[in-house]
DNA sequence: CTGTTAGCGCGTTCAT
DNA sequence: ATGAACGCGCTAACAG
């Protein structure tokens, strides 16, 4: 029940009768240039130490390691999680590794991972922005590896983003909410800082609403967590507008839960008080009261796409920054038919 | 914009001019066997060069990396997220680095990040079966690497194992749904198979109820996504009990889900029509519906506790096979209180 | 206090 | 068709 150390190369080639060189052929590949017998002795050989080739040494040695790194700021949030599958099927295709990171937010770790994937030699790195505080996503310029966002860009830096048509996705949610007849919106954001995910959802919130005069409209910033502030944004929201038809847009997913809580707390039901319409797909959305009309975005396939671009770039077969945005699909349930 | 090579610890070397023995020694931590002055410029030149030690390197020459594997099932389930969380902050204490691999379920992806973690010298894995399929959780035995299982134990296998209680708190939600005055109450859960938290919770409410004569014990097996399965099951379930104060007992919180989406399709209102019960917090517990009743894990503590294990069986401090187990905490809302 | 040297496990010339 | 020898970047003797 020692530990033995593990078997090497050189322990093959010995149990194979024969040198390195040789096992190495038969791991690269170049088998048909061995012979039959010794083929069949070093696959013997293989199979009975249960040999697997060190990739710290195979890093080592060739520059390469087929390694692709991921940050994560919140892995907690269930769109992080869905871009993550995507992400893990392209990287196989490709016959790439994943390395996932979670920094849980804090800047301390997001450094230590990226020092640490550097030091893993990984082609490159995919950084999935959702729920990452804005100062942790500007530091990531400096790392001069191939990169690429997801869903959020780094103010002034040129880099490749994949994410979500935020254009398209708000207005189609705000044009969902003017067709079934509500009279005044509030768009409700985490604070916009120079977030251009949050900027551009109400720019075209706006944009939308500027073509209907006759339909209010509001919006408003808030901290997540401050359960307060929600309740009274929306509180007031609701007496301000006393006898119309109101409803409220989320700006993302963790946003919607806290909006729902909030909801619930100070009285208000959704579908019939109040509307409610979140960014991000929820799976417990139909069982929250009558249902809770969602922006759901394609996350698998962001996911997918993102390695594709690094990929593209680690092979150097594309050097052009590119923005490649999805559509969003509105998946209509109760709480936007009053 | 060419990728000039990474600098490496001679470029240092030179840089100070020094031998690399001496740089070695600086990043150490054997800083004070150094000159002031040399020290500084071994200082100034890897601040200069922007040097960062390459982990393959430095992995290859002493055996261990301080690297920790985490195999997961499903980083879909929140359960698994949210033992991940516990999992980092143990590592980062204990200065170790953990390496996230998601199997997806997928029994090759499995054995290819097994391979994969031990060629990259990981000292030990943790794995997060919850979700796993049987199969692959079985094969998990041949791995010789320190290795620490978390929710689940492999049958007949002798293995650390850390998680939750599940006497204890099968016991407690059973006992709960008793005082709260319910006649007959039905178990569900995924196949039993050799699966020992299923078994283990499934007998615990059945030992409970042998002490109730006066209540009614079912239980039954369903697959996670046959919705028709289920809708029968509960459908009859409620049928055969007509006149009586009945509730559903839901093995976890992935069960849970499609249970509640069950009864609301079949329209059945829990709260009124039925009583629930689910293992495993969910983030919407309160929001659907009168609020779900649910046994919450101490998720954080399992994951942690499972780090601090395998850094035991790394350290060679503790070689006695242990088993570690967390008491649940029921969180009462309204879907269990007719 | 500091530098020289010998490998860690592997891929890769370069000879045979 | 096969093997010997060198070096990837680093640490750990071992000198000095």
């Amino acid at each position: 029940m020692s530990k033995l150390p593990r078997p090497t190369i050189s322990d093959v080639a010995k149990a194979a009768k024969t040198g390195k060189t040789s096992v190495s052929r038969y791991l690269n590949g170049e088998q048909n240039l061995l012979s039959e017998d010794l083929r069949l002795r070093i696959e013997h050989a293989i199979a009975a130490l249960d040999y697997r080739p060190s990739l710290m040494a195979q890093g080592l040695k060739r520059g390469r390691t087929r390694l692709i790194g991921l940050i994560i700021a919140d892995i907690t949030n269930p769109y992080s999680v869905n871009v993550l599958s995507g992400i893990e099927a392209a990287c196989r295709e490709k016959g790439f590794t994943p390395l996932v990171c979670n920094t849980n937010n804090e800047l301390d770790r997001e450094q230590h991972y990226l020092d640490l994937l550097r030091s893993y030699q990984v082609e490159g790195i995919v950084v999935n922005a959702v729920g990452m505080r804005e100062e942790a996503l500007n530091r990531l310029q400096q790392s001069a590896l191939p990169m690429v966002l997801i869903d959020r860009k780094i103010p002034d830096f040129a880099c490749d983003v994949v994410g979500l048509d935020n254009t398209q996705a708000a207005t189609t949610a705000t044009e969902h909410l003017i067709q079934q007849g509500f009279e005044a919106l509030l768009f409700l954001s985490e604070p916009l800082g120079t977030v251009n995910t949050r900027r551009e959802r109400l720019s075209a919130f706006r944009a939308t609403l500027a073509r209907y005069p006759g339909v209010v409209a509001e919006s408003a910033e808030t901290v997540l967590h401050e359960a307060a502030q929600i309740d009274n944004t929306l509180r007031q929201f609701h007496a301000r507008h006393r006898g119309m038809r109101k409803a409220v847009i989320s700006a993302n997913g963790a946003l919607t839960l806290q909006v729902a809580r909030s909801l619930k707390r100070i009285g208000l039901h959704w579908g019939s008080d109040i509307g409610l319409l979140g960014f991000d797909e929820l799976e417990w959305a139909e069982l929250a009261g009558v249902g809770i009309t969602t922006l759901k975005q394609p996350t698998w396939q962001i996911g997918y796409a993102a390695v594709e671009q690094v990929v593209r770039r680690i092979d150097g077969s594309d050097n052009t920054v590119r923005e490649q945005l999805f559509s969003g699909e509105l998946i209509v349930r109760g709480s936007t038919s009053l």
